[in-house]
DNA sequence: CCTTGCCTTGACGCTGACGACAAGGTTTAG
DNA sequence: CTAAACCTTGTCGTCAGCGTCAAGGCAAGG
């Protein structure tokens, strides 16, 4: 499989794949012409990354869960490092949820006052260019 | 006031300050020797912006509130352009915190999953460098 | 031979809110 | 005279994950 069939297959961008490989996470064959040759095993690393990328993790958040996949298990998450990585992340989850929710909590209470302290005293729209 | 003294009583650098500037949030007056001068009002704007920023605003969605604050009101938020802006961040920190929350969940079962399931076939740590 | 459609490396752009310099002017204190 | 401590404008760097050319090589079909 080359570099285009690739991406297409996991939804990303052959930018994207190189940029993975920069980084350590993708290691492709190279054929004669030296084109990037990938097998089945390489889709899973790349839809693994995806997946995680999408929940907010970083590159290097993601480097465990491939040295896991890679090492012969069927989920990236089982190995000693990756579940670590899933704890950091969990926590800095509630983490964040907690001062997201105090952060709505103070956008309503400014939200509620607002309304109920509505002046006129505001700046009028300024005009487009003539 | 010059600057450096607004800078230290908002708690900002100078350089923050002349990025506002920059963008239209901030309008000092200039002294005879070329220095900028600042008064009262505008440190309780520089505060505005800054206690926006914090809770995630962008520089645009601060600018209805300056407006508000240079139109003579004792809040920012009281005008209707920034009622809007504060509902749609609202709404933003709303579809954030609910995402966040099902991320929150993916996470956990992830995490459930991998230790139910631990496995032994992980990768050896790399030793440092001789 | 030429076009089409893959592939290669390299390098700059983007977003946002600044930090960190550089190179120079001004004012005050000693 | 000079050093200290302000100020000025201007420019580049930062973080992350790519997008977007640029310039060129290789393979196959007509």
């Amino acid at each position: 499989m080359l570099i285009g069939e690739l991406a297409e297959r996991a939804g990303t961008s052959t930018r994207t794949l190189r940029y993975y490989e920069a980084h350590g996470l993708v290691r492709p064959q190279r054929s004669a012409n030296g084109y990037r040759v990938y097998d089945e095993a390489e889709l899973r690393v790349v839809r693994e990354i995806r997946a995680l990328l999408d929940v907010g993790f970083g590159l290097d958040d993601v480097r465990p869960f491939v040295a896991c996949l890679r090492a012969g298990n069927a989920s990236g998450d089982v190995c000693p490092d990756s579940v670590q990585v899933l704890r950091r992340k969990l926590a800095e989850v509630d983490d964040y949820l907690g001062r997201l929710g105090a952060v709505r909590q103070q956008l309503h209470a400014q939200l509620t006052h607002a309304i109920a302290h509505r002046e006129e005293t505001c700046p009028r729209k300024r005009a487009s260019a003539p």
